[in-house]
RNA sequence: GCCCAGGUGGUGGAACGGUAUACACGCACCACUUAAAAUGGUGUACCGAAAGGUUUGUGGGUUCGAAUCCCACCCUGGGCACCA
């Protein structure tokens, strides 16, 4: 007997071997295939790895050393998205530099990895606030500025007004600020905007092309939220000419975004967003210009989630004094103002059709304003349903004039014609707001000559460095702005008044591109070169949690675009396929948390159990994707396989495996296989087990046999197969073997077990050899005498046979 | 409200048109042991003494055959939400 199982001594001796062989490198000057299997790179928190991590890393990590027996090159990189706000906060708190406790964080990070056996090419290892790193980061951001698709502009932002500081929509929680609960106020101010909707068709259309998760690619769609539409365009009239310069009323055009440009006749009343640019052109036509003024202001003290928490309830301003013109009618309606309609969508201002949007009707309810239903379900007899709610299907037209008994399908396009509308596509999406009045963040590489214009700063003063002279405190201003060094830096190279950006980036900047640095992260020329990412992109598999993946995806996704626009990069999506892992709940079914207590450690499981254990126990806990609850009872379950394949080297010697043992074996090799290319290991897993679970039943089991099962297991634990590989003499890394290969012919059972069933219902079990014909199953299933008993004095109608699967007699 | 995913033993789950409950946890009993741990064995959906019957959220449908496909409803989780 050999001794017993101790991970804890194995785990290390391996580990060790493996940091001094750099196993993982992906080597550049293979002949082999390709493939680039990448894992969401982590925030490096303080509280350090979470079993949510070691789940997506684990699945990851079996699929790479998989894939590398197979033939492939793979590239497994890992690194860290390292600038960010608790790092930040934290330095509020205690004056400890982000630097220092995101480089700790970042150590303990790797440690842990490292004790999980996971096959990283740590000679790849980024860490995005590094200036070798955000040195690129500001490339992009130049690229972008130079190709008009970066630019300032004044935007209504959250603020805080004792945390001093501008707040993200998340940190946001029901109009206060998440951290002192204090009530968030709107504030205009000079951000950075990176124009992402200049790509909002590509965005939405290629998402054809990937091997994604349908509900993130639902969820990717709505974001952008495009739909198609009109612009039509009303005219508006003033009653009184207010000024003596001319004897003529202005004409002033406003236009209107409508999906449903069949319902025009219907327009009863006119809706421009409260801040609607054009107002301010005609507002001296405004009779009531005080009252309008006020709703105005009103309005923009409100946050957008108060503005929307307010529910239906519908409120609005008459502009009076304007009237608009109905193109179809050619009558004059009333013009208004109100919240519910949005500045930042389509034009801006809508056509209210009360008796066919929900919305209109509400706000025509309120104001008293005429309910006119130009579309019925049915053509000719009118439903008449508008006096309750709005009709907001399609239908055919009614009280349309010439349009009248169209469809809506029909009178779309002919009203558009009729009235020299114009086809538009919109979206919801809106320009990605970078500027972020943070310190722990890459600086925007933008420097203000002395009469405030921006300049970019020039490549070859890239990095443009963070500088270390400041303080957390928060001020109202950036940190930045604190800088002394950063000040007189940008005097001495831009000259005298000239001052430097204080914002940082959003640091979804810098995660929107980690994945093309992977390919070449030690360049100090280009953010990658050209052969080297030829090499490895796009990325094959890509694996992360579903929670905050709308945003990465999206921003990374534009940024591929903007290289591919620019000839940096041949393709247009950077994520072919993607999966994530489902969240770890704790054992009590909610959330883990550090103010609940109910976090699990991973350090702990690995001490106990040993990370092959872990490991284990994560992959067999259900399918990746869904969500699941810890239970360290059941490590139990994966630690005993373990202790079982263990044992099972005493069972080697000159044997001759029998048939069926060879047969489970086969199917294991064709399971395990087929399994991890769908990344489901669980199954792969419990066919591992039953696999041993025979072996163990043996008096003794083939050396060959029981090399292949090695094989098998050794993506799954590699820290317990590389000591019991070395144990049978071998002296080559299992990791290097080549993938056991699956026999057809021993695939099948010489004997099976065929139910019958009489009308559907199993009522014996018959043993047959495999090579057993329709007829001979047919035949013995009639003569059997427990059939017999079903079947005895009734007609059979139809016997239905499947080879090798089933008998049905129907009677 | 809209969109997406999903409801299977005491528990995690497997099967995804062909023997429902694989694999594991837990539990019970047995063996080994002075004893315990560890390990191994046997059993374990429900009702029934048995024959047999019932069972994959609920109700219908298609089929020789449905957890699986179709329709309606209920519940859970996730995303979006005044987007015209």
């Amino acid at each position: 007997m050999e001794e017993r199982y101790n991970p804890q001594f194995i785990e290390e001796k391996w580990g060790k071997t493996w940091k001094e062989q750099g196993m993982g490198a992906a080597r550049e000057d293979s002949q082999k295939p390709k493939l680039y299997v990448l894992d969401m790179f982590p925030y490096p928190s303080g509280s350090g790895l979470h079993v949510g991590h070691v789940e997506g890393y684990a699945a990851t990590d079996i699929y790479s050393r998989y894939k590398r027996m197979k033939g492939y090159n793979v590239l497994h990189p890992m690194g860290w998205d390292a600038f960010g706000l608790p790092a930040e906060n934290y330095a509020v708190k205690t004056g400890i530099h982000p630097k220092e406790t995101t480089e700790k964080a970042m150590e303990t990070f790797r440690k842990q990895i490292q004790r999980l056996g996971l096959s990283y090419d740590w000679s790849r290892e980024i860490g995005t606030h590094t200036p070798e790193y955000y040195k690129w980061t500001q490339w992009f951001f130049l690229l972008l500025y130079n190709n008009n698709l970066a630019y300032k502009a004044k935007a209504n932002v959250n603020w805080c007004s004792s945390c001093q500081t501008v707040l993200a929509n998340e940190q946001v929680v029901s109009g206060a600020c998440e951290r002192c609960s204090t009530k968030v106020i709107q504030k205009d101010l000079e951000q950075w905007f990176f124009k992402i909707t200049e790509f909002s068709d590509q965005l939405v259309d290629d998402l054809e092309e990937v091997d994604w998760p349908k509900s993130t690619v639902r969820n990717q769609r709505n974001w952008i939220g495009r739909s198609a539409g009109a612009e039509l365009k009303f005219t508006l009239s003033f009653d009184r000419v207010p000024s003596r310069m001319t004897g003529q009323i202005p004409k002033q055009n406003i236009e209107v975004f409508t999906t449903r440009p069949d319902t025009l006749f219907g327009a009863t009343y006119l809706v421009l967003a409260p801040e609607h640019p054009e107002i301010s052109n005609f507002k001296s036509h405004i009779t009531n210009r005080e009252e309008v003024e006020l709703y105005v202001a009103k309005t923009r003290e409100k946050t957008d989630l108060e503005r929307t928490a307010e529910e239906k309830d519908k409120t609005g301003v008459e502009l009076k004094g304007v009237k608009a013109v109905n193109p179809a009618t050619k009558e004059e309606i009333p013009v208004y103002i109100a919240d519910y309609v949005l500045a930042h969508y389509g034009t801006g201002a809508i056509m209210a059709v009360p008796a066919h949007d929900q919305r209109d009707w509400a706000f025509a309810k309120k104001f008293n304003l005429p309910i006119k239903q130009v579309i019925c379900d049915k053509y000719p007899q009118p439903i008449c349903p508008v006096l309750e709610e709005a009709y907001t299907g399609e239908g055919h037209l009614v009280g349309s004039g010439s349009f009248d008994g169209m469809s809506s399908e029909e009178a779309k396009p002919a009203i558009i014609k009729f009235v020299g509308g114009e086809m538009k596509k919109v979206t919801k999406l809106r320009d990605w707001l970078i500027s972020r009045q943070r310190y722990w963040g890459a600086p925007i590489p933008i420097v203000y000559d002395p009469q405030g214009n921006p300049h970019p700063v020039p490549e070859q003063h890239l990095p443009w460095m963070l500088p270390t002279d400041v303080e957390f405190k928060p001020t109202g201003v950036s940190p930045l702005a604190q800088s002394k060094e950063l000040q007189e830096r940008t005097e001495r190279i831009f000259g005298k008044g000239w001052s430097p950006e204080v914002d940082t980036m959003d640091t979804f900047v810098c995660s929107s591109w980690y994945y093309f640095r992977f390919a070449d992260p030690r360049n100090n020329k280009q953010f990658a070169s050209e052969e080297h990412i030829a090499t490895w992109l796009p990325v094959d598999l890509y694996v992360g949690g579903a929670e905050h993946t709308v945003l990465h995806l999206m921003y990374a996704r534009f940024f591929t675009k903007v290289l591919h626009k620019f000839g940096y990069v041949s393709f247009k999506e950077p994520f072919l396929k993607l999966r994530h892992q489902g969240m770890i709940m704790a054992e009590d079914g909610r959330k883990m948390s550090k103010s609940l207590g109910n976090v699990v450690n991973p350090d702990m499981i690995i001490e106990k159990f040993g990370a092959d254990s872990l490991r284990l126990y994560e992959m067999f806990m259900g399918p990746l994707a869904d969500m699941k609850a810890w239970n360290t009872q059941n490590i139990a379950g994966v630690k005993r396989f373990l202790e079982r394949t263990w044992r099972l080297q005493d069972k080697v010697g000159e044997h001759q495996d029998n048939a069926p043992l060879k047969t489970i074996l086969h199917q294991s090799i064709k399971k395990v296989g087929e399994d991890i290319e769908e990344l489901h290991c669980n199954t792969a897993i419990s066919q591992l087990m039953m696999l041993a679970n025979e072996m163990d039943r043996r008096d003794g089991i083939s050396l060959s046999l029981y090399k292949t099962f090695l094989l098998l297991l050794a993506p799954f634990c590699p820290f317990i197969v590389s000591e019991l590989w070395e144990r049978i003499g071998e002296k080559e890394s299992v990791h290097e073997q080549a993938f056991p290969e699956y026999r057809e012919e021993l695939l099948k059972e010489d004997i099976l077990q065929i139910p019958v069933q009489v009308n559907g219902k199993v009522r014996d079990v018959m043993e047959v050899s495999s090579d057993s014909t329709s007829d001979d199953l047919r035949e013995k299933a009639l003569k059997n005498e427990n059939i017999q008993k079903w079947i005895e004095g009734k007609e059979v109608k139809d016997i239905v046979v499947i080879p090798g699967t089933l008998v049905n007699i129907v009677i």
